[in-house]
DNA sequence: TTAAACAGGACTAAAATAGTCCTATATGAA
DNA sequence: TTCATATAGGACTATTTTAGTCCTGTTTAA
């Protein structure tokens, strides 16, 4: 499936519930009240964010998470990067050899260039955007995807 | 995951070897045999791509498949359509009511954005990018995507 | 010293994928 | 008419991923 993991939504949603009080330190059972995800997994999915650098973390009494940067410098991008690994739509990426195809495989290159694609639409919405209040989506929102295709360019540039 | 799935891959492969010679009749073991992939699966996509309408099949003694349209205008999202369903990286898409997580799902209108602009992404690469023989990929692709961002527009505009 | 919280894994259950196989139907040719 | 060639459709199993829970250890403030 083409579709995120259920625990990169949650993470989407309780990062989201941080964004709103950045200089709060937030429990993982306090988030999974407020968000409504089992306090198992958000304290599951906290840890591997916490590990990716998205947020930080403060052990014993009092202790809690915070983002580790501002929601508008926190990419969706990096999230998923961080639950599911690389954004790739295939696997013939990174390591070489992976795919033995033959010489069947003249593909690669235009997958590269879908990747790059679908890797730089996430990266251009912020967790900051993700977490507006209802403002009547779908009529009225503003990302700035504009950025996103000098694909060309940074294709030649590398 | 954020991957097509390997029967998605291997389509795209096979597509490929029949957009070779769009006058040809295909047979499922001779693809098998020409791209690697074991024939029941050669079989199986061919049958999911022939009820998608992506490859028109003729049955009986010399039957076989054929590309329905010409490899340019069979789009990359064509095919990942038919073989997982509708492009979106959240079930919270077309149905209404799957995702009732409170209120606090503000994201969902975000992730429409995102969600346009993958599938954008990947109807902007057709069959016929894809099959290209090896030409240095990685440094000499050119693909149209500069369609890709009038989002804003196409977003007022439904 | 104790209670609150995170850290790190181990583990089970459920779901999705991959892959194979069987039977039925259609078609062209001997 | 019969036979060989192919697709159509679906059933089925095994494997892999994902989801979700739980346990034990460590840190810290009161």
């Amino acid at each position: 499936m083409l579709k995120i993991s259920k625990l990169t939504d949650y993470a989407i949603i309780v990062l989201g519930q941080m964004a709103n009080d950045t200089g709060h330190t937030y429990t993982a059972s306090g988030l999974a009240e407020a968000t409504g995800v089992a306090a198992p997994t958000v304290s599951k999915l906290l840890k591997i964010l916490g590990k990716a650098g998205i947020v930080k973390s403060t052990r014993g009494a009092h202790g809690g998470y915070v983002l580790a940067q501002s929601p508008q410098q926190t990419s969706v991008a990096a999230v998923i990067k961080a639950l599911e690994g690389p954004i790739a739509l295939t696997e013939c990426e990174g390591e070489r050899g992976g795919c033995e195809q033959s010489a069947s495989c003249h593909a690669r290159g235009s997958w590269e260039v879908i990747n790059r694609a679908v890797r730089t639409a996430l990266e251009s919405v912020s967790l900051a955007e993700m977490a507006k209040p209802a403002q009547k989506h779908g009529e009225e929102v503003f990302i700035p995807l504009s950025s996103l295709f000098p694909l060309k360019d940074s294709y030649s540039a590398e």
